[in-house]
DNA sequence: TTGGCTTTTCCTGCTT
DNA sequence: GAAGCAGGAAAAGCCA
C-alpha cells in the first residue's frame, strides 16, 4: 500500500510521540474529545485572545457544556458561534461575544434594534471586567441584567478548568497509550481540527497576552488586530462551516469552500459559500484523485503574525508550550525544534492551513537567512538562530 | 494596477 | 531508507 505524504506526516508525528494541534489520524483513532481539548490548549495559550483558530471542527466534549446543547448542535451556524459556550468568558473573541449576546437577545426575545452594536463590540476581557452597572448601561436593565447573570454563571463554571500542564501528561499518555500502527486498516484518513479551548482564566494566562501584544515588534507588520479590524471581523465575520476543509481538511479533500455569516441587528445570516484560490503553488494533482476533477481552493488567513514571531512567541513563553521548542543557547538566540511537525501543525492551524508540515516551514524559515532574520546553524537538526534582524526574544528586550 | 513582500507548495539533490 | 536541510521556482494574497 502506498503511503500518502499525509500519512507520512502523521506515522512520523505518532512515532516519535509528539504534540500536534492539528492531528490527522484514521478514524479508528480520532474520536478522541479530550485529544481535541488537549491539542488545542496549545494554540490557545499561545493566542488566547485569538478568535477560535479552528473554530470549525468537532465540539469538544467539555465539563462545562451544560445547557443549550440543542441550540448548539442543531444547525451548522450554531455548531460554530456557540462556541462561547465551551470558553472561559475571559477568552471569548468579540464574535464570541455577539454570539453570546445574540443567544440572549433571542432567548429573551429582546428587541434587538435597541442594542448599540457598537458598544457590544468587545472581546471577552473586556466584557469581563465590566461591573454590573455598568453591563446595565450597556446592554439596558433588562438585557443587561440577563447578561450579567449569564456572565457570572460561565466565568464560575470555567474556574476550574485543567491546566495546560495536565493536558499535555493526559496528552502524553494517551500518544503513549496509542498502538504502535494505527494505521493498518484505515484506508480513509481525516484531518481533525480540533478547536481552540482555553483551559484558564487564571490571571497569568490572560495577563499573557496583553504582555505578548506589548512585546510584539514595534515595527513588523505582526498582523495582529487593530482595533478598526477587530471591529470588522467581530461585524462580518467568516464562519468555518464544520463539513469545510478548514475542519476536515488534509492534502486529499476535495474541497476548500467557505460558508460567510454577516451579522445583522437580529441574527447571523448565512451567505454564498465563497469560494478562494489556494495561497502559493497549488498541489500537484494526482491524476485520478478527486482533486484531480475538482481544483483546490484557496483557504486564506488573514496576514497575522509572521513565522519567526509566531516561533519566537513559543520560545519565550516555554510554560505555555511545553516540549515544543526549546533554547539552546538563549543568550545567542539559539533554538531547536524539539516537536517539529506539532509546531507545523500549531503554524498551520494558525493560518488556517490544515496542510503544513515542517517540510514547508522550515522552507519559509530557510528565507530568513537571506534577512538576517535568522542564521544558520551548520550541522544541527531542526536548530536555528536568530539573526540580527529579529527582535523580542532577547532577555534584555524582555526585561529579563 | 503594479510591484514588493511574505509565505506556500513542489521539487531535486545532498547530508545525517 | 528516513528525516532533515538547502535552495530554486512558481504561485498567490496582502499592502503600499
Amino acid at each position: 500500500m502506498q503511503v500518502s505524504r499525509a500519512q507520512r506526516i502523521i506515522l512520523h508525528t505518532l512515532g516519535t510521540r509528539t504534540t500536534q494541534t492539528c492531528i490527522t489520524l484514521s478514524r479508528n483513532v480520532m474520536a478522541s474529545s479530550e485529544l481535541s481539548h488537549i491539542l488545542n490548549n496549545a494554540n490557545a495559550n499561545l493566542y488566547p485572545n485569538e478568535q477560535s483558530l479552528s473554530t470549525a471542527s468537532f465540539p469538544t466534549m467539555h465539563r462545562s457544556t451544560t445547557f443549550n446543547d440543542t441550540h448548539y448542535c442543531n444547525n451548522n451556524i450554531h455548531n460554530t458561534v456557540g462556541m462561547w459556550q465551551q470558553v472561559n468568558p475571559q477568552f471569548w473573541s468579540r464574535r464570541n461575544v455577539l454570539d453570546w449576546i445574540d443567544f440572549y437577545v433571542e432567548e429573551s426575545k429582546y428587541d434587538a434594534t435597541l442594542l448599540n452594536m457598537d458598544r457590544c463590540n468587545m472581546d471577552g476581557s473586556v466584557l469581563c471586567s465590566l461591573s454590573r452597572d455598568a453591563m446595565m448601561a450597556v446592554f439596558g436593565p433588562q438585557l443587561g441584567e440577563t447578561l450579567y447573570h449569564s456572565l457570572e454563571n460561565l466565568k464560575h463554571k470555567h474556574v476550574d478548568d485543567i491546566t495546560l500542564n495536565e493536558t499535555y501528561e493526559l496528552l502524553s499518555n494517551f500518544l503513549l497509550d496509542l498502538p504502535q500502527s494505527p494505521f493498518n486498516d484505515g484506508p480513509t484518513l481525516d484531518t481533525v481540527i480540533v478547536q481552540s479551548v482555553p483551559t484558564s482564566n487564571k490571571d497569568s494566562d490572560f495577563s499573557y497576552y496583553n504582555e505578548y501584544k506589548t512585546q510584539l515588534t514595534p515595527g513588523s507588520d505582526n498582523g495582529y488586530e487593530s482595533y478598526s479590524e477587530s471591529l470588522q471581523s467581530s461585524i462580518t465575520g467568516s464562519f468555518l462551516n464544520p463539513s469545510s476543509p478548514e475542519s476536515a481538511g488534509s492534502d486529499s479533500d476535495p474541497e476548500n469552500t467557505e460558508t460567510h455569516y454577516t451579522y445583522s441587528p437580529k441574527r447571523f445570516i448565512k451567505q454564498e459559500p465563497v469560494e478562494k484560490k489556494r495561497r502559493g503553488r497549488p498541489p500537484k494533482l494526482a491524476r485520478g484523485s478527486e482533486l484531480f476533477i475538482e481544483n483546490k481552493k484557496n483557504k486564506h488567513a488573514p496576514r497575522g503574525t509572521h513565522l519567526w514571531e509566531f516561533i519566537r512567541d513559543i520560545l519565550i513563553h516555554p510554560e505555555k508550550n511545553q516540549g515544543l521548542m526549546k533554547w539552546e543557547d538563549r543568550r545567542d538566540g539559539v533554538f531547536k525544534f524539539l516537536k517539529s511537525e506539532a509546531v507545523a501543525q500549531l503554524w498551520g492551524q494558525k493560518k488556517k492551513n490544515s496542510s503544513m508540515t515542517y517540510e514547508k516551514l522550515s522552507r519559509a524559515m530557510r528565507y530568513y537567512y537571506k534577512r538576517e532574520i535568522l542564521e544558520r546553524v551548520d550541522g544541527r537538526r531542526l536548530v536555528y538562530k536568530f539573526g540580527k534582524n529579529s527582535s523580542g526574544w532577547k532577555l534584555e528586550e524582555l526585561g529579563m
